[in-house]
DNA sequence: ATTGACTCCGTACTATGGTACGGAGCTTAG
DNA sequence: CTAAGCTCCGTACCATAGTACGGAGTCAAT
């Protein structure tokens, strides 16, 4: 496939992927006698692969040492599973922080939402620190 | 008192508050004769409170829009609220993502750590596609 | 064979959230 | 009074993650 086919089947623009093409994200095919990118059908799950990733908050460059954990063939199986259960470790940072954030939220929600009159007494920087 | 220390105070550097005011988060006060920026202490707990914000998730630009709520004294205890509440659902979605993600890389450490050869058939795609 | 769609490339531009620079003016301690 | 140190300002620069542009070449269909 092309890469507008590619760029459309994965969701991303053109761009995008020469983008991630210079970011050495995806390799470069050129197959086709013209100079054109000639990708196979399953790159798409890679394109899929770092968008996902990226929702769930890692940044280009940490998808980039996913990605390269799985290409690298040469590499042993508890290589990857020491990346692997590093990644882990650093989810379960987010998924801590993201839950103090949300009792946070939840506390700031609470009390603001005491009285639907207009606001004397919410104090959102009070709420912000802890101390609601 | 005076940029230097109200930046000290907060933990941030100067140019974060100059760069604060020109987005309009924080007003200029310029009481003292000479030019200079003269700020009241409790600048301290509005400076505080956008980096706290930050860490929560939200941008400068939505954090703007919960300061400026503050100071508009009319709005109701219910928009900071629905705000808030939006926050957590988003908040929410980012959690069950990361963890779906922790079970993905468990799974690609588990299939990946048995046996110390060349790894052949450790696919991460699938995995993080929930297919392992 | 020509047209239109697609692709090539480098470069420039966008937004976000700052950080750094440099020459000038102000302030304050000695 | 002088000198250090702080502050002024605009502007430039950094990383991240793309998006847009424009002239040239290529492909596919009519």
């Amino acid at each position: 496939m092309t890469i507008g086919k590619l760029a459309k089947a994965a969701g991303v623009g053109v761009e995008t992927i020469r983008f991630y093409e210079r970011k050495g994200m995806i390799k470069r095919p050129s197959n086709r006698g013209g100079g054109f990118r000639q990708y196979p059908e399953d790159e798409v799950s890679r394109i899929r692969f770092i968008k996902r990733a990226q929702e769930l908050g890692f940044t280009l460059r940490e998808v980039k040492t996913l990605l390269d954990l799985q290409s690298k063939r040469k590499i042993t199986g508890s290589e990857v599973q020491a990346k692997a259960e590093e990644k882990i470790k650093e989810i379960q940072l987010k998924i801590k922080d993201l839950k103090q954030m949300k009792t946070s939220l939840r506390n700031l929600s609470r009390v603001c939402g005491e009285g639907n009159q207009a606001i004397r007494e919410c104090r959102i920087f009070d709420c912000f620190d802890g101390n609601c």
